[in-house]
DNA sequence: AGATTTTTGTAGTTTTCCTACATACAGCGA
DNA sequence: TCGCTGTATGTAGGAAAACTACAAAAATCT
């Protein structure tokens, strides 16, 4: 039904392939662009074999035919642009480093859409609706993503709050209760203040839900380990697309709360919106 | 060459079309999805019409046949999910909702992508290039875009703040000199604090740059208006997708800025990093 | 080396798409 | 209202693309 990741099935298939058929794999996977705009003829010529010898290739894929396996390849295409170039050149326009910078989100969003798991996130909702108390801590960067998760988990009425300061961080962990949460983001995954933090959080019997790399150690510390993983190009001209994936992260949880809340915050979030018009010019709408 | 928003093609053609292109147009929009397993007499018979007026509105669209538009409508469907259902239901499981919401968020980032003006764009990095003091102003959740956006700049070697807080903000404000620039983030674009703050800035000489929906108060008042319209169904159940449109504007403003700056800016996050891994445990990589 | 299996290409068939043309419809002036 | 002109739509036929059956070539095994 989805488009899946051809490109990823044609590799895998390459190696039971036969000598011809291979050819046209290596080509597809080297000018994957090229193809969408190609007849059967051209690509049999270009990967210097037969026309049956294409439609084999497809169907060794999976794929119903030639037709069949173009419609899926400009779908993959056009899912993760991260076949086109993504790093940003000096010779790049306005137009397009700001196309990049989309795209190369875009493409980072996806891929930690694909590798979530579901059961650890049903965890994090459970353990976030049963909370007296939800807090956010991170450094930095993450910092500010913390206080976004603070003001949008506010308004499904939690007690939240969001401390990018160390101290403040100690203190608070302090006097958590069993079952409050802790929600901790980090791009590194490394960041030892937040480390200890964790550490107090768990040992007054609080749970931690974690935001950060595969095999770090918040993540290896954590009750509840949301892996994400962006492969930071720390290059400088490369954005960093982490924040934003956790923040989507987040959005997930906070939409699993709002379910499970259910009717009765719909008409304290009316009562919100209702609210700040009040603050707005023009009180239309 | 690119995709484009082919859907959006349709709608803005259909006044322009005759009687029976106009129902191929009305079921294309109806039923996007199914038409990339079809073949040119399906859709003829489905749409109630002919074939070559099937292939009379391909042209009319701007595609070179039948075959084109299908790859081109295959291709827009696979890059913005949002016609499959975005809204999450109460039947939905976790994996269901994580999904849309996560699609729901791409679906904005490619809009705001394509309807971004360039011209404006490049006229916001100079100004910001140019600038010696660069503050950012938003409340709500469009503060914690405002200290993200800080934190991200301040890693470009620019005088940069954040303030949340009208008082500290009209402060600031009237201390500009001219050629400053103050980043004015605000989804509603309504908000009555922000305008005062933005004619305040104005009326000192500085330059207001501001990320708003098109047509609001904010984007009228200000010197460099960057507007990005996200449809907010403000239903509960779906995400607030704008601070993220908001923080990838950003970051292409910062790019902007960075290839402005050179290789000088090199060295400089260069050794910022070197200093950050001294907080994080493990000093590897 | 010969036989069998596997792999590849040739030639032909079918399907799909597109174009030329004819008919039907709508708008306009008398 | 009628006829004329121009546009809109469908019919039928032709071109091209994709697919299939079969035969030749290569590789493998005995």
């Amino acid at each position: 039904m989805k488009p899946a990741l051809m490109t990823q099935k044609i590799s895998d298939a390459i190696l039971t392939m036969r000598k011809s058929e291979r050819k046209v794999a290596e080509f597809v996977l080297a000018h994957p662009a090229d193809i969408i705009h190609m007849r059967i003829v051209d690509l049999a010529k270009r990967a210097e074999v037969s026309e049956p010898t294409v439609v084999r290739f497809c169907r060794a894929i999976g794929c119903e035919g030639f037709q069949d396996f173009k419609l899926n390849l400009a779908q993959q295409l056009a899912a993760s642009p991260s076949f086109g170039q993504i790093a940003v050149t000096d010779e790049d326009t306005v137009a397009d480093y700001s196309h990049k910078v989309f795209d190369s989100t875009v493409d980072t969003l996806l891929k930690v859409r694909d590798s979530l798991n579901p059961e650890i996130m049903d965890r994090a909702v459970n353990a976030l609706c049963n909370a007296n108390r939800v807090e956010f801590f991170g450094f930095g960067a993450s910092g500010a993503v913390a206080a976004d998760a603070q003001h949008k988990f506010f308004r499904l009425q939690l007690a939240t709050a969001a401390y990018s300061d160390h101290h403040i961080q100690h203190m608070s962990a302090m006097s958590m209760k069993p079952g409050d949460v802790v929600v901790a983001i980090s791009q590194s995954g490394r960041t030892e203040a937040l480390i200890n933090a964790i550490e107090v959080v768990r040992s007054v019997g609080g749970i931690v839900i974690a935001i950060a790399p595969s095999g770090s150690p918040v993540i290896q510390k954590a009750s509840i380990p949301i892996e994400v993983n962006v492969e930071e190009d720390i290059e400088i001209y490369t954005p960093l697309s982490s924040r934003i994936a956790h923040l989507v992260v987040i959005d997930v949880l906070a939409i699993g709360v709002a379910k499970h809340k259910g009717p009765k915050l719909h008409d304290h979030l009316f009562r919100l919106k209702q609210g700040l018009r009040k603050l707005r010019v023009n009180n239309e709408r």
